[in-house]
DNA sequence: TCACTAGGTCCTGTCAAAAGG
DNA sequence: CCCTTTTGACAGGACCTAGTG
């Protein structure tokens, strides 16, 4: 099945006009000194449709320059953990990146790079979005390359621009919901085993949990500081032996597997547990009842990424931006006054 | 900042050799009537090294004709729910792809492309594997393209292969799990509204409830042929008003929203209720107790439809396969025999 | 045979220039 | 000489066949 495909000279034997004739009417360049007579137009775009000619992406690529192609890297966890916000990220930065002028194709790159080798191939595509993290060979090549891009959730080096959460101010809120409805016992459920290691999520909701509890004259209790496994072990520490009324998790996960424990243990939310979580409204539509959360705003992350991104490749000289998103407090069914 | 990057000509001026020289030193082309004296080798060596040239990749493309790139079709849903089969298909396929000899870039188009325009860049992927479904116009393409493609959990065209599970059998098979510990009243809680529309599954596992039950000489209960909307509506009407002591689910967001409604109604399971629903593994995870549930196999569809592709990319003149893969019963905590 | 190179090829986009009136 | 319509040559970067000394 040899060369099934035609090309631009195929179209231009066919309709008996050069290569370039052909190319301007696709390119539509007739206000900028060029012009058809509408017969060669007709006749060319007949042929076109014959053959069903498209343009060769590739040769259009090498030729422009230019690919229209942004990767996503750290696509591993976006499909990993359920319910996780890169999905809400995700699909947002597709939407505008899709509807930019011009289009770019949106592409995650799935493949498991064997640690240290970066094969991201940099010189392939117009723009990266980083989703937390990569590895640093594969930020090296971003940078060597000038390859615009923007981290996610995370920081990326001196050429990449970020969207980040603002965890501090968010814990601070979560801190203050509870201790508005009465709380004075408040416990905290830290990252589960085999999240994003160093994240810095992970220390700045927990170095502000302690400052805040700290701060407003309550006790800090136990199991704050332990990876979070069992969360019947730890809701049996910290309800019973640490008499706690409120907890804030980590993450959804944690909230999740809480809520099962409590079930599990008789223990009712909110009657004799408040409990608040960080993640973000996608998330909680696998839990009843309606947990009360800390909205990352994942949606907002999502469209600020692609629009820095799209800056970043219209003006390379752009300046490197790091926005910090507040978070939100969305009150729900997981939360009330203690039952005392 | 121009061009920042070095090409070929750079690098053969800086070692004063020829283009073609330093070609074939980089893809290794000695044994083919080839060689190069060890000096000029590493000469050339050297100088890539410092100009950390890497092939511009498009370039190879152009003249290969081929990107060693396949696409991922339908990433939409693959992302959309939580603790769906693709998430286990998608890694399977990346693995196997990724250490294919050669090895291909695996991609997930997370394009939203308005329905009715293909816009897969069908001439610059190698193959395509399909989750699911995609449009027509995209099928269109991919046949005329003669794009090798593979379809994951449904079915293509003409030139397109074939991974499904074969939902009639297990259905067969989970009827009788019930009925083997006793049951003798089994309802089917059907397909959720938002889920693939038309879908094979969707009838063939109603299908089959029907013909089983039938054959069996039970009772067909109320509401397997309803839409699933609300878990709790659901039970009250089918272990109220019709008795039944076991539930098949289409899937596992029904499984799970039946076992919340089912605490909440304090409908105890397995005592009372016994629930089992078709998924895998990775969607288990998230529940508790443990599901009893029919696996799809999402490890094994990954991996067949991976080695098909590879298969049909390799020799063009391939037949085209339709593979259909056991589930298998996984016996867990939420079946058992019926209390009475 | 060894060690290497010139130049065509893949395909499209663009510019300077030429043809036709 | 001007205006409109069309063209040939080349760039873009790597690969490969045929060929030189």
């Amino acid at each position: 099945m040899a060369k099934s495909v035609a090309n631009l000279s195929d179209v231009a034997t066919l309709a008996k006009v050069s290569k370039s004739t052909v190319s301007r009417v696709l390119n539509n360049k007739l206000g900028k000194g060029f012009s058809v007579t509408p017969e060669v137009k007709e006749r060319i775009l007949k042929v076109i449709e014959e053959l069903n000619y498209k343009p060769n992406l590739i040769a259009q690529d090498l030729t422009k320059q230019r690919t229209r192609m942004i990767s996503v890297l750290g696509g591993a966890h976006a499909l990993s953990d359920l319910g996780n916000i890169y999905q809400t990220v995700l699909n947002n930065i597709t939407n505008i990146l899709d509807s930019a002028p011009g289009g770019f194709d949106v592409i995650v790159d799935m493949s498991h790079h064997p640690d240290g080798s970066s094969e991201i191939p940099a010189w392939r595509i117009d723009g990266a979005i980083v989703l937390a993290r990569c590895s640093d060979e594969t930020f090296e090549e971003l940078e060597q390359r000038n390859v615009p891009y923007v981290v996610v959730n995370g920081t990326g080096r001196a050429k990449g621009a970020s969207v980040v959460p603002d965890d501090i101010q968010g814990m601070k809120l979560a801190v203050e919901h509870l201790v508005k409805l009465g709380h004075k016992r408040i416990a905290y459920a830290s990252a589960p085993l085999g999240h994003l290691i160093g994240h810095s999520s992970i220390e700045e909701r927990h170095q502000t949990y302690l400052a805040e509890i700290k701060k407003l004259g309550l006790a800090v209790l136990d199991g704050h500081d332990k990876l979070f496994t069992s969360a019947e072990d730890y809701l049996k520490s910290v309800i019973y032996q640490n008499k706690a009324t409120g907890i804030i998790a980590y993450g959804h996960m944690n909230a999740l597997n809480i809520m099962q424990a409590a079930h599990f243990l008789g223990i009712s939310i909110p009657q004799r547990l408040s409990l608040i979580a960080f993640c973000d409204k996608g998330a909680t539509d696998i839990m009843s009842p309606g947990l009360t959360f800390m909205d990352l705003q994942s949606k907002q992350m999502g469209e600020i990424a692609a629009n820095l991104l799209l800056d970043m490749i219209k003006e390379t000289d752009c300046e490197r931006k790091q926005v910090k998103i507040q978070e939100q407090l969305v009150f729900r069914d997981t939360t009330s006054s203690p039952e005392n």
